[in-house]
DNA sequence: TTGATATATTCAAATGTATCAATATATCAA
DNA sequence: TTGATATATTGATACATTTGAATATATCAA
């Protein structure tokens, strides 16, 4: 992984919102709609979707549109691949 | 690891700079003195330590004082702590 | 001491990011 | 159709970060 790549990545990880979008993902077993982030993330609806931009851009998430929704699910490859990357640093 | 921990860690690795830092501190063999910093990143000297700053202060690399140096190392237990969480988004 | 070197701090300018009100678009339901 | 709901975009404001010139501090070497 290119040095840029992990700089959009490490970008899109470095809000506490974002994080705690990535962490509901979890808890919602790997599947989150838009407008259920509302519920645990007290901003106004063109931030929230700002955030989820910023993780669907670095590529954290894969946006998947149902009729009005848009349902999100994790990009375990790329949070495989930025891992990996952190751990060639330990050489 | 806390949410304000993965937002302090992630910023300071959001950054071309700081990432190329930590990537020849492998290279170097985990041990880098701040001035060798200047030979492969153009930067002024007072921005090169704003950046070994947010790395240090992330807990990132643990600065050692020898004399008028500062040698740095990595500081793998962290890195390691902040990998651990990333996998735990995995589920 | 004095002068040189290594690093840190302060300050200001430029740039980038987060936030939200307003608005746009797209889809559903009646 | 029309009205409601879900999400995205725009534009403005506030805030944070990056950068380097100037300066400060600390240590070494003579």
């Amino acid at each position: 992984m290119d040095v840029r790549k992990v700089e959009r990545i490490s970008k899109a990880l470095s809000d506490q919102s974002r994080i705690t979008i990535l962490k509901q993902l979890r808890e919602k077993e790997d599947c989150l709609y838009c407008h259920e982030i509302s519920d645990f993330i007290d901003l106004a609806q063109p931030s929230i979707s700002h955030h989820v931009k910023q993780l669907a851009d670095a590529d954290l998430i894969i946006p998947g549109k149902e009729g009005r929704n848009v349902k999100y699910r994790l990009n375990k490859v790329v949070l495989d691949e930025y891992v990996t990357f952190l751990n060639t640093l330990k050489s």
